[in-house]
Parts: structure tokens; sequence; C-alpha cells
RNA sequence: GGGCGUGUAGCUUAGUUUGGCUGGAGCACCCGGCUGAUAACCGGGAGGUCACAGGUUCAAAUCCUGUCAUGCCCA
């Protein structure tokens, strides 16, 4: 190989999806893993399940892009590269999609429906667009197996997470407690916080001030509610013990304006916060005393309802006790607490000892033994006669009604109840220090989410809600025993089975209901219990945190495979998995391994639409990956991705961008390597025939200076990759294909191509295109694996996946062309210095083609080695390097009106006049020397302004340099030769686009016929014109031109052409 | 309500860590040039209250405070 074909035009579509198709049949996925196994060098990568009950969008496309890269360039460093696919099966999400089809609207209702064909569903659904997420990987070039993935639902993967969740029983790490949710009675649901948000209503509900009277003194504390219903379960009262209470008596009975039930008799006493007096209380009043909640600590109070909850062993039940969290806006400064419901009451009831007792059931209606008038009753229907009953045991002080938003159940409307659900919990309070330590040991990109987001999170680290009372999940594999309470969890299900009592049925698969069938014999001696399995099922987060060793099934399995591979070298998901699946994995390999769980983490920012708004589907503003994917291609996707923002700024997507993508990487790429394949095939171009070798150092300086550049930005790009700049590496790569190889190397190479003869230029060229472009393949390889392979094959004829990384590595070789540093300089310099060409043409009006006769360079450094190219570039007849701008430039003195108004007055228009006469440069040094004098005016350097201009026929442009101003001057003169030369050139390039137009072979030779009416063709220049054209047979100004013909006008002079 | 980001031209963005030259590019737009060189390229032009308001400083897009908008997470 080494010949590369004739590329033709580029169709990404067609070329991405047929290298699919080489790469599905000769394996290159899997080759690029096993052609690195001699080096023994893993580098882990761990997915991050996606559940597939939803159709992939572009913003998966992105997540999935940035775990690629990574993976796909530390293959090419050398390293053995695993990619094992896994799905995220289990979790709310999935029962409320399945509820929603079967318009199930509550526990009940599932139960009634059968949990087995519920979760059957459930477990359809998940796959739902498995073959959707397939293709999209397929399609963008994610590589990544998923033949062989890891599942969550699988039996497995649930053995897995139950022998990790009976390492933590062990360790003392699980227990049992409560966690106050928004609960739902009516659908037996608790909710997210992301779903209470959709249920806010405003209502209009009875608030309640409330006396607790007190034991051991005749006042009340008085109370405010806006939940009569969590009455009779309150347990105690707090107060701020830094807040200024009062003791107060009342003085007189209320006006006539009191509203509503409740009422104070005189001479009572009540205890409430000073700064809410006027706010709460109706009645003239005097304040007795004045002192800190702290004095309150302590006392005890009689309970409001004295059967609903039982003492127990508590001793501070139905006392007052201290709380950081009261506060005077509202109420009365003493906060009713009612642990079971309320998050800060249970909070506040675990730290001092309240018993946790429920007077309320799962169904919402008070449980049997409240109150006589309450039990077996909805709550919210109870509000009235609660407030009647405490009205008429004296204990109302007065009711309102109170208008506030209340979350409600978005299914049925109802309100919601803050209501402590059992759960299960594992106890990372116990291990904050550790994990805290783990997360500084990872490093984060970027760092913030590190240190701030996740370390903030950290350090207010509660226990972790594990269970949930759900159907769909991975069953909480935690038996307890009716006789004698023994808990127990199991490990296995070896374990199960051991344990299993004979009458339980063998489960089918690790899920309820089977599991909950499963009877258990009590191992506590001399009990001959029979357990029964806890009814929760794990929070899907612990599913998917276990990934790192469920995805191997350890400890069951592949134990070395495991070791291999933790910590994890690498994981990469979006901004939002920082207290999801970041958190997760990182609780787990705490609680497990007493290990930090993964190297090296990049948390993405989001993607989000044109105008930095969410994409949703509902909003309609969501992205397809399909309409780029077959239109610009994957390649273009990546590659905009990767380089229009860090990866971790959230990014408003532009449908536009990748078109931009397309048309300057991709199109420029394409191109180039397809200028060098055509002449390469021409010329039978072998790369690997060493008789044909040109040593870099016998080449040509803009070959030297073009690989000088490529190991420039080879090197910028890896230090950028290793830093996670990602686009920055991109960006700089993008240029250096754009400007220097092709806008710059290209152009200036083309006509050593055309050069027929074999020769040792163009044969350095084409190594040079060989080698710069080979660099550039491997680097893009891992943004964009398509184009690159593509081109990569046909340049050495093997794929780019299997190269090495041409930076190099600790594994790998480093293959890169010798920088030149003052070459580069050089080059950066004559750069410059046509694009000041360029400048000076625009300003003095003079076309491009036009040739100037001669040019000077002042001030530069010796760049003769260039000044060919820049005589081309300029259009220049001569090039000549000066010392000095003084031979073209003069002086002019502008005269300074306001300075010489003052002064001349009315004499100015003379003074003016004279100026305008004197010759500048003798005037200036009179100046200078303080004698000048204009119309009897004496003159001083106030006065003028001086300039120094081009003399006439020069134009000039200067330049800031490393060494100093470097100038450029043109000579602007014209005459007959000139214009005949740039008559020459503008013939040439008309009948070029001409030939281009009759879309003619570029060997092809014409016939050419030209007619110039008004300026004389000089020979020399119409053999140049035709030498140019390939014209075999060419006539100037014979005969008579026919009608069809080309007609232009330049320089005033009409050209009329024909070829054929 | 709290935590963490983001806000620069019509659009996408660089610059913010460490204050310092006239805030730099690309797309789109206008004028011109160049081209067997592509959906390209080159020169010039127009387009900016650097979200807003205060403050620190000789000097603020950059540092500080507050506000607004927007996003994620938590309540």
């Amino acid at each position: 190989m080494g010949v590369p074909n004739s590329p033709g035009d580029l169709d990404p579509v067609a070329l991405e999806n047929a290298l699919m198709e080489t790469w599905n049949e000769e394996g290159t996925f899997e080759a690029t893993i096993e052609s690195r196994r001699d080096h023994a060098s893993p580098f882990t990568f761990l997915e991050g399940p996606p559940t597939a009950n939803g159709r992939p969008g572009i913003h998966h496309v992105i997540s999935r892009l940035f775990k690629d890269m990574v993976c796909r360039w530390k293959t090419m460093e050398g390293h053995v590269v695993e990619r094992k696919g896994g799905w995220d099966t289990h979790g709310l999400p999935v029962e409320i999609e399945v509820q929603k089809q079967l318009d199930l609207m509550s526990n009940e209702e599932i139960e009634a429906y059968g949990m087995e064909a519920f979760n059957e569903r459930c477990k359809e659904s998940v796959w739902a667009y498995e073959e959707a997420w397939r293709e999209m990987t397929e399609r963008m070039g994610f590589w990544i197996d998923m033949d062989d993935p890891y599942v969550t639902l699988h039996d497995e993967y649930i053995e897995s997470t139950w022998w990790s969740l009976k390492r933590m029983f062990d360790k003392g790490l699980l227990f049992r407690g409560h966690k106050v949710l928004p609960y739902c009675p009516q659908t037996g649901t608790s909710y997210s916080s992301h779903e209470v948000a959709l249920g806010y209503k405003e209502v209009a509900e009875p608030a309640v001030y409330i006396k607790f009277k007190l034991i051991d003194d005749d006042a009340s504390v008085l109370a405010w509610t806006t939940t009569p219903w969590t009455l009779p379960g309150n347990v105690g009262l707090a107060v701020g013990p830094d807040v200024t209470y009062c003791r107060i008596r009342i003085a007189e009975p209320p006006s006539d304006s009191w509203e509503g039930r409740g009422g104070a008799e005189v001479r009572e006493e009540l205890i409430l916060a000073k700064d809410l007096l006027t706010d709460v209380l109706r009645h003239q009043i005097e304040v007795i005393d004045e002192f800190p909640g702290s004095q309150l600590i302590g006392k005890a109070y009689r309970p409001l309802f004295p059967d609903a909850v039982e003492r127990g062993d508590s001793e501070n039940a139905w006392t007052i006790v201290a709380a950081d969290f009261v506060t005077t806006t509202d109420g009365t400064g003493v906060v009713h607490t009612a642990v079971m419901y309320g998050e800060e009451d249970y909070n506040l009831g675990m730290k001092v000892g309240f018993p946790a007792q429920h007077t309320v059931g799962i169904d919402g209606a008070f449980v049997a033994g409240t109150h006589h008038l309450l039990d077996g009753r909805y709550v919210k229907d109870c509000d009235s006669d609660i407030i009647d009953h405490l009205a008429d045991e004296g204990l109302l002080y007065r009711e309102h009604t109170y208008t506030h938003d209340y979350p409600h159940c978005w299914r049925t409307g109802h309100p919601l109840l803050y209501y402590a659900m059992d759960s299960w919990f594992v106890r990372m309070t116990a291990v904050r220090d550790e994990i805290m330590q783990y997360n500084s040991e990872v490093e984060w990109a970027p760092e913030w989410t590190g240190t701030k987001r996740m370390g903030e999170w950290l350090s207010n680290i509660k226990d972790w809600a594990i269970s949930r009372e759900r159907y769909w999940g991975t069953p909480i594999p935690v038996w307890i025993c009716p006789d004698c309470g023994h808990e127990h969890c199991i490990g296995s299900i070896e374990e199960m089975s051991s344990m299993k009592t004979d009458g339980s049925p063998v489960p089918p698969e690790l899920h309820r209901p089977y599991v909950d069938d499963v009877r258990l014999h009590c191992p506590s001696s001399g009990c001959s219990g029979e357990m029964v399995r806890e009814p929760y099922v794990m929070d899907c987060w612990f599913d998917s945190g276990c990934a790192f060793f469920a995805q191997w099934h350890y400890p069951f399995e592949n134990e070395d495979r495991f070791d291999g591979s933790f910590p994890v070298d690498y994981i990469c998901e979006a901004v939002d998995q920082t207290r999801g699946w970041f958190y997760s994995l990182l609780a787990l390999s705490t609680a497990l391994f007493d290990s930090t769980c993964y190297r090296r983490c990049l948390s993405l920012g989001h993607i989000l639409d044109k105008e930095g708004k969410k994409m949703s589907k509902s909003k309609g503003n969501a992205v397809d990956p399909w309409d780029h994917f077959n239109k610009e291609g994957a390649d273009s996707i990546r590659w905009y991705m990767t380089t229009q923002s860090g990866p971790w700024s959230p990014t408003n997507f532009d449908p536009n961008g990748v078109r931009e993508s397309y048309a300057k990487m991709f199109l420029t790429l394409w191109n180039v390597y397809r200028f060098h394949a055509d002449y390469a095939v021409l010329d039978s171009f072998d790369a690997d025939d060493e008789s044909g070798y040109v040593a870099i150092s016998e080449r040509s300086p803009l070959d030297r200076w073009v690989l000088s550049k490529a190991s420039e930005i080879a090197d910028a790009y890896h230090e950028n990759f290793e830093s996670w700049n990602f686009h920055k590496a991109g960006r700089g790569l993008e240029g250096f294909v754009v400007n220097d190889l092709s806008n710059w190397y290209v152009r200036r190479s083309r006509r050593r191509l055309w050069d027929e003869a074999d020769s040792t230029d163009k044969r350095a060229c084409q190594h040079t295109l060989h080698e710069v472009l080979l660099i550039v393949c491997r680097l893009m390889a891992p943004v964009a694996p398509f184009i690159p392979d593509v081109i990569h094959r046909g340049l050495v004829g093997s794929s780019v996946h299997l190269a090495d990384w041409p930076v190099g590595s600790s594994l790998v070789e480093r293959n890169l062309p010798p920088r030149d540093h003052a070459l580069e300089q050089e080059m950066s310099l004559v750069r410059s210095l046509a694009e000041a060409g360029r400048r000076i043409r625009v300003k003095a009006d003079r076309r491009q083609r036009l040739p100037c006769r001669s040019g000077w360079i002042v001030g530069a450094p010796n760049l003769s080695e260039f000044h060919d190219i820049l005589a081309d570039e300029l259009n220049v007849e001569t090039l000549t390097t000066e010392d000095d701008l003084d031979s073209f430039q003069k002086v002019v003195l502008a005269p300074n009106r306001k300075a010489l108004g003052a002064k001349c007055r009315a004499d100015l228009p003379a003074v003016l006049a004279q100026l305008d006469l004197a010759d500048p440069e003798p005037l200036l040094l009179e100046i200078e020397a303080g004698i000048a004098a204009l119309a009897g005016y004496e003159i001083t350097l106030d006065d003028i302004e001086v300039r120094r201009v081009e003399k006439d026929g020069f134009a000039a442009h200067t330049l800031s340099h490393d060494a100093g101003d470097v100038s450029l001057v043109l000579d602007m003169v014209l005459d007959s030769d000139l214009l005949s030369k740039g008559l020459a050139r503008d013939l040439i390039r008309r009948v070029q686009a001409k030939r281009k137009q009759l879309d003619l072979e570029v060997e092809a030779t014409i016939q050419l016929s030209v007619w110039i009416d008004g300026m004389e063709l000089a020979g020399d220049d119409w053999e140049h014109v035709k030498s140019e054209t390939r014209a075999g047979r060419a006539s100037l100004n014979e005969g008579k031109s026919p009608t069809d013909t080309e007609t232009f006008e330049i320089d005033r002079t009409n050209v009329t052409f024909y070829l054929s």
C-alpha cells in the first residue's frame, strides 16, 4: 500500500455508513483492544447505564461522545481499554410510565392488576427503545460492547447488589428508620420533589392557635398549625432558646369582632413569642413576664389527645425542647411537633427522643385508638371536628383561614401528606470523613464539581434512604421474623436457598412478587419463626451505584476482572449525576471497599437549545441526532460538540454549527487529501518506496515548515487533552488544517505537483503531505472516528484506530517530525507580509492580478529563502530588502488650525498658503531649530503636525514583529509591460474558469482564440497564456470573433475569447 | 428557600484563574479581491451599555457586594 485511490467527492453519510460495515466485518473495535494486549496496561472505563425506556436524544450523544473520545485516545496510547455496555432497568420512572399505559392510578389498582403482570410490563417497557439506542450508539461511532452488557434486572446483577447490602448490614451500616416524604394516600405513592413540583395549588385552609396546658403551671403555651390533622400526633413543642417570649394575662373579654371558634377567659395566662403578640392575640392583655426561650425548655404539658400516642420509654415526650429552626416570622414562635408528619419534626424527634408513632395509617386514615371521634376517618375530613373538639376542651385560642401554596397529587388532585414512611437507610453519616477523603482523591473535571458541588454535599451528608415501597426494582433482601423480630440480610441466592422453608417456592427470578413468597427459617436460637421479607425494593441509584462490581457479578465470578478494574480509571456523565451516580458509586465503594471508586471523572455541562433553554419534547425544541447523522454525518456532530465549548460548559446547540464543522474541517481536510491522492495516483507515488524517499533535511523550507507546525500542533493538542480542554485541542487542530495546511501549504505547493516529470521536490512534497495527513488523522481519530479512518486507510491501508498516538506515551513511541522554531517565525512573517500586500492593494485600488514592478521589505530579518514565494504572493517582478524607509517616504507638514488660528487670526489663509508651497523637509529642520517663520509668524512644532507618507508611486504597510517594525513597500507605477502581464493573468483565469465550467479534464488540451481591443499583449505573455491554459492550438486577433464568445473588460480593454 | 454553574456582536464563542495595549475569532450581512481551490480562501466594513446596579483601584469583561435571567441539584 502507499498509493491512495482517487477518493472523489466527499459524501460523509455514505462514507460513514460504509465504514461502519467495514468495522463490523473486520472486527476493528475488538482488534483495537486485542492488539494492545501485549502492553498489559489496562485503562478502565465504566459506562453509566442509560435507561432505554425513552428515545435517545442529542444530549445522550454528547455524553457518549466524551466517553468514546477518551477511550479511543487511551487505546491509541497503547492501553487495553475494554468497554462493557450497561442498562439501568429499575425505578420509579419505569413504573410511572407503565401505570400511565395501563391507567393504574394507585397501588391498590396495581395490586388488583397483579404485581406479576405489572412487573412483566415494566420489564418489557425498559427495552422499548433498546433498538433505537443501539442504532444511535453505532451510528455515532461509540465503541462499546453492547452484546454483553450488564443489566440491573438480571439475577446475577441483583445477586451482587444483595451481596453488597449484606456486607453493609454486617458492618452495621444498614438500619431501619423513617423518611418523611410527600405522600398521596389515594395512590399509595410517595413523590419525588420533581413530581411534587407538578402539583402545587393555592388553597385556603383552617389554621389554629392551640393552647398547650403546662403541668405545674397555670399558663398555656400557644402554638400554631395549618394542619390540624397532625395535632393528635403532637408529642412536643419546640422553642428558639434565644427567642424572647412573654407570659401574658388576658385583661378583658374580646370585642365583638371575634370570628370563629375558640377564645380565652379573663385572667387566663398564655406564653408566646414577644414579636408575635399583636399578630396572634385578639384580647386586651397585660404582659406579666419576659424571658428567653431557654427558660421554657424541659417544661411538661398535657397531651391534646392522651390516648393517641404511647409514651413508651421517651422522657421528653410532651415537653418543650429547643430547636434552631424556630423563627418569629409566623405562628407564635412555638412549633408544634408531630414527629411523623414533617421532616424537621422527625429529625428533631430523633434527636431529643420523642416517640415515633403513627396516628395516621398508610391509607390516610387515623389509626384505631387515636380518638373515638377520629378513628378510621380520612384525615383531611377531620379538620373541623378536631377544631370543635379542642374548642370544647377549652384548648383552642383562635382559628383563621390561611391561604398558601400546598403540594397536591398531580394525578388525583388530593393534598399530599408529609408522612414518615418506613425505610431502610445506609448510615452514610458514619463514613463521612472517609467518603470526603476518597472524593478528594478523584481528579475532577471541572475541579469545582468535586471540591464544591460534591464536596459541599458530602460535608452535610445524610443517611441514605435506600428502600422504596414500590414493585419494580431490586428487592431488599432483608427478612424479619414475626415471632422474635430477628432481622436477617441475605447475601446470595445460595444463602436464600439454604434458609428457605420447605413450603416456600423457589423464585423463578429475583423480583417481586416471587421473592415475597419466600419464607426463611429464623436462625435465632430457640425461635422457630418463619421470616418474612420486608416488602421494599431498592432505590435504583443503589442499583446503578453497584455497577463497578455488579457488572462482573463480583464476588461470585470474575474476581480478577474486578480487581483489575477497580478503582475505575475514567467515568463521564452530565453534571446532574453529581448527587446521582457519581455519589452512589462513591458511597458504595466507600462503604464496601474503603476506597475511592474512580480516578478521573468528567462532568459534562448540559446541552440546551439555541436560546439556552432546556430541550424537552413538550417544548418541541429537542434536536434529533439523526437529522445530522443523515446530513453532515457523525464526525461533524462530534467535532462540533467537541470544539464549540468546554466539555463542562452548558452549551447552546446550534444546528448551523454542525454544518460549519463539516464545511470547514472535514471538507477542507478531505480536499487536501484528495489533492494529494489524485497526484499520488497519477505519479504512482509510494510512501514506502525507500528509493524515492526524500530526507526531511533535504526538503524545501515550505515542507520543513509545515512538518514543524504539525509537531507543534500535535504537542499542544496532547496537552489540551491531558487537561480536559478538548475544545481547545480541536480548535487548534482545525486552525492548522484550514489555515496552515490547506490555505498555505497546499496552495503554495500546488504547482510543485503539477510538474509532470518526476522530481525530488515533487516527491518531497508528496512525502510531506503523506506524513502531515497521517499525523492529523491520528490526532483527530478519537474525536472523529470516521473520515480520518478512511483517509488513513487510503494512505497506509490500515485503520487509524490501530495506529499509535503520534505524540507518544509511556507505551508507544513518539513519532513527530522535528521542530524548527526559526523557520516557523520566518514563515509567520512571510505570511504577514503577504497579507500586508493584499491590504496595500485594497487601499491603493490595485487589483491583485496586475503585477507591480518592485517590492521592498524593510526592517525584516533575512527572508531570502522565501523571496520566490513572497514575490508570487505579492505579484511583484522583483523583491528586495532595504534597510530603511527614507527612500520611499516624504515628510508632510499639516497645519494645526486651532493653534495657528489663535496665533495668526486673519492672516491664517496666507500662512496656510505658504505652508502649502514650502518644501517640507527643510522647513521641518527650521521649525526644529526654532527659526521657522511663515508670512511673518513664528512657527513652532505645536503649530503643525508632522506626518510621514509614501512618496508618489509607492504604497506601504508596516506591521509589528518580534524584531521590531517590518514594512512592505510596493511600487505602484504602471507601464504597458505590466498591463500586458496583468491582462495575461486575467485572460488565463477567465479561460480556466471556462474550462471548469465546461467540465474539461485537467489534462485536456483546447483550441483557444482571443481578440483584444485596445492593448498590446506581449509575445511572452501570449506564450504564457497558451501554456497555462493547455491551448494546443491558439490564435490571437485572427479573423472575426464568432458570436458564442466570452467577453470581458479589464483596464479599459475589451477582450473576447473562444475555446473549443 | 439553599448549594453549584452560566450570562461577552443577530448567532456560536475566546479572554475571567494571575485586573493593564484599541475586548479577539468564526457564521450571517455589506464592499472589494483571489481561485483548475471546496459548502473554500484573502483584504476591508458594519455590528459590543462585556446581563444590570453599586463598590475596590491609577486602571475592571476580569476582584468584591447586591439584583435579574437561565440551568442543574437539594428543600
